[in-house]
DNA sequence: CTTTTGCCATGACATTTGTCACTTTTTTGT
DNA sequence: ACAAAAAAGTGACAAATGTCATGGCAAAAG
């Protein structure tokens, strides 16, 4: 299997050519230190895997990433960090990437890249405990608990929607005052002012 | 590395057992067909990592998986399945799974098994695909693509957090007619009628 | 049978909101 | 320094919104 290290600090890199070389299966095809480099040794080589750091000087590892992936979008990118940044494991995963493993984890690098290299997508255990909390779990929002019956529901949602309150009574075939009477009841039950915050709080609490 | 195998296809079960042990490292220490098999041979080998199909008969994979994991957090259980549920993938991360991955991908079950193994999470290519779904891609929203300045932004936010003109007017150090301007000209650019649309909007296009 | 309760409606009212035309102030380019 | 452009403000107005007190009505409860 071929690879390419991209790290901005050529000791860590030069570390892990020794590493994962001395592994078994894994050769070093090249190595850099940019977002340039990568862009560039990715044309040339075409290796299996890109083991690349997501933090590094000038053009970050997620812009290169995502310009090779344009290229090539079948390319395997395995990120490498030094922290769980969430704001990074998002937008990782969203460019496509085919994992984000934390450099502390080094033991398990060389397996990692060849399960990516199988095809497989592979995540550092911290990073992996901050996806379920990046992944609402959903827990349905409890009506009853708020004394919320299931035509102020309706209701709320309608207004969650954008509609006047003209549309509101058209729609559920209703006095418009129906309606206006309704939120009142919402608004007292949920404590909240207007009917914004009532969207607000949908967005917020309940479809959170 | 040892493994147990919990399949309630035996045939599967074995073919599995004969292609990992064959690919060197690993040892498979049993082998059961239900959740209460996997659940009692959790207890009795503590293997390194558990391969489970996520769909058998009586207990679900998820259900054994959820008893072994209270019992041992620390197990490593890395689900089988032979399609991609969105539905199983969330749950599986709730309970803190080690992996996901599609039968299909034989050839790669070695290589996550160790990946495993070392700590990190496992995914199949397709299992994949579906996350950046269930993770909101967040794709930062481009306020300068609808011509929306900084202020109009600032005025936004405010209004989507369910602030009154006043209240915004106050918070900004702005004239409350200043206020209704800017929202009127958000909602011309955005092409809303009014605040809560706005609100609406915010949390549904904006931070989607 | 009445009483209560929940649901729907109405009308009056104060407030908030959105629109518009226009002025003042500030920033900016040259 | 001066004119153009952008930002902030004003006031008037119509429409939408939220509150409240009140009443009809049907089903459930007593």
């Amino acid at each position: 299997m071929q690879i390419i290290i991209i790290d901005d600090d050529r000791l860590v890199a030069l570390s892990l050519k020794t590493i994962l070389e001395n592994t078994g299966g894994i050769t070093v095809a090249a190595m850099g230190c940019s977002g340039d480099d990568a862009i560039r040794l990715y044309a040339l080589y075409r290796p299996d895997v890109m083991l690349m750091d997501i933090r590094m000087e000038g053009m970050s590892g997620l812009e290169a990433g995502e310009e090779i992936l344009k290229q090539a979008p079948l390319a395997k990118i395995l990120y490498l960090t030094t922290f769980a940044d969430d704001e990074y494991i998002i937008k990782a995963l969203h460019i496509g990437a085919k994992g984000y493993i934390l450099k502390q984890d080094f033991e398990g690098i060389a397996a990692a890249l060849h399960a990516v290299a199988e095809g497989q997508s592979v995540f550092g255990g911290r990073v992996m405990d901050r996806l379920p909390d990046l992944m609402k779990p959903r827990e349905s929002f409890n009506y009853a608990e708020h004394g919320i019956s299931e035509k102020e529901k309706e209701i709320l949602e309608l207004v969650a929607a954008g509609f006047s309150n003209r549309e509101i009574a058209g729609r559920l075939f209703l006095g418009e005052g129906t309606v206006r009477n309704y939120i009142s009841a919402l608004l007292d039950k949920l404590a909240l002012r207007d009917r914004t915050q009532l969207a607000v709080y949908y967005y917020t609490e309940i479809r959170s």
